[in-house]
DNA sequence: TGTACATCAGTGAACGCGCGTTCACTGATGTAC
DNA sequence: TGTACATCAGTGAACGCGCGTTCACTGATGTAC
C-alpha cells in the first residue's frame, strides 16, 4: 500500500469512483484527494496535476472497454461472424450502461481545455479494431458477401487507404487492404454503434425506444448485413 | 432596448455568444452578465437564475437547428425524396459545424445537475420529425420500396406503436401508422446521422475520415436505401 | 546495540480565482396633482 | 409649469463555496556507522 505504484493505482481508483459519483464536469483533483484520504497537494507526488490524472483515467477507461469487448468477442465461436459482431455491439452497450460517466468521458463532449495525449489514440480505437478484425477474418474465410454499392469518390478512397495503412501499428499487421466500400461500411457501422449507445445514455430516445437491447441487436444485424457479413 | 423583451433577448444573445466563446462547461451567469454589460444580479430581473437561461438557450438552439433543417428540406423539389433526405443530413451537419458548442449543448453529454424542462421535448425532435415527414410523404406518393426485413419483436413493435401515437402532438397529425420495421429503420437512420456529426465534431474519426461531407452524404444514401426511399 | 543522519511521503496554510445567489440600495424616469 | 411622489432597472457589496497549484514544513522510517 505504501509503495508508489500502489498509491498511484489507489488515486486512479479513487478518481474512477469520484467520476462515477459526480460526473466528469464535477471531477476535481480535490475531490479525488478527499476520496483517497489525502490532502490535495499530496497528489502532486504521483501525478503532474489534474490533467495527468484525467489522461490516466481516459486511458484506463478505453483499455477496460477494449478488454470487455474483446472478451465478449472471444466467447463466441470464431466462425460465427455475425454472432461475434452482435456480441461486440452488446458488450459496448453493456459496458456503457455499467459505467455511464466513464463512457461520457470517452465519447461525450470533449472536456474543454483538455486534449487527450497521443497515447490514448490506440486504446481509443480498440472497439473499431474489434469490428475490423471480425470483417477481416470473415473475408479470409470467404464469408464476406459482395454487395452492389455506389462508387466511392476519390477523396473517400484516399481516406480509406490512409486509414488502412495505419492498421499495422494498431495491432492488425496481417490485414490486406480492404475494398474501400467495405471500409466505409465498417466505419459507418462503428458510428451507428456509438450513436445508439450515446442516444440511449444521453436520453435522446426520450419516449420512442425503450427496448434498447433489442434495438441495438436489430441495428447491429442490419449493419452486419450492410457490411456483407454472413 | 430598454423594454423588458429587448433585454431578455439581449441576455440570450450574450449567452449564445459566450457559449460559442467558452463552451458549455465554462458558461456561467457571471460571464453572460459581463458580455451583456450588466452586473450579475441584474439578470435575476429577467431570468429566474442560471438554469432558466440554460433552458432558454437549449430551446433556442433546438428551434434554430429545426428551422435550418426545414429550410434545407423545403428548397428541394417535393418529390425528390432522397434528395430531401440527404439535404436534411447535410443541413444538420452544416448547422453543427457552424455552431459546435450549441450542438454539444444539445447532443453532447447532458449538463450535470440540469435537466431540460418538458417544453424542450418538442423542439428536440424536429430533425427526427423532418425525416419522418419525408418518409411519410414518399409512402403517400407510392415511392417507399418494400424491403425484406427481419421480423420485429413484440417489445420493439410496442415502442413503435407508442411513438407513432405521439406524432400528432408533434406536428404530424395526418400520418398513418408506420409499418414497425420502417419506423425502426428511420430511428436507426436518425441515430446514425447524429452519430456521424458527433464523431466528426468530437474528434473520434481522428485520422480515419477527413472528407466528412462526402462520408455523410454516402451514409445518408445508404440509410435512405435501408429505409426504402426512392 | 545505539546514535546520528538522510530521505521523502504527506501536511497545512496560503495564493488568487470564479461561481450562484441574496439583499438593501440608488437614482433616473415618468406620472399625478 | 412646478413640485411631490412612486416605480423599478440596475448597482455593489457580501455570503459561503470549491477550484488548481505553490511551498515551506514535519515527522516517521530506514540506513550507516
Amino acid at each position: 500500500m505504501s509503495e508508489p505504484e500502489g498509491i498511484k493505482a489507489a488515486v486512479l481508483r479513487a478518481a474512477r469512483s469520484e467520476l462515477a459519483r459526480v460526473g466528469p464536469s464535477a471531477l476535481s483533483l480535490r475531490s479525488i484527494a478527499r476520496e483517497v484520504g489525502l490532502v490535495p497537494s499530496a497528489l502532486y507526488r504521483y501525478y503532474a496535476g489534474r490533467d495527468a490524472i484525467l489522461s490516466a483515467l481516459v486511458r484506463s477507461a478505453y483499455t477496460r472497454l477494449g478488454n470487455h469487448v474483446e472478451r465478449a468477442d472471444a466467447t463466441c465461436p470464431g466462425d460465427d461472424f455475425v454472432g461475434r459482431w452482435v456480441a461486440v455491439w452488446q458488450a459496448t452497450r453493456g459496458w456503457a450502461l455499467a459505467h455511464p460517466h466513464e463512457y461520457a468521458l470517452l465519447y461525450g463532449t470533449p472536456v474543454i481545455g483538455y486534449s487527450a495525449p497521443t497515447d490514448t489514440v490506440y486504446p481509443g480505437t480498440r472497439v473499431l479494431i474489434g469490428l475490423i478484425r471480425i470483417v477481416a477474418e470473415a473475408r479470409e474465410a470467404g464469408r464476406l458477401i459482395e454487395r452492389d454499392r455506389p462508387a466511392v469518390p476519390a477523396e473517400l478512397k484516399a481516406d480509406i487507404d490512409t486509414a488502412t495503412a495505419l492498421l499495422p501499428e494498431l495491432g492488425l499487421p496481417e490485414v490486406d487492404a480492404f475494398e474501400p466500400a467495405v471500409g466505409l461500411a465498417v466505419l459507418a457501422a462503428w458510428t451507428t454503434l456509438f450513436g445508439c449507445v450515446s442516444f440511449e445514455l444521453f436520453g435522446q430516445y426520450n419516449r420512442s425506444i425503450t427496448a434498447n437491447a433489442a434495438f441495438v441487436e436489430r441495428t447491429a444485424r442490419q449493419q452486419a448485413d450492410a457490411v456483407g457479413l454472413s
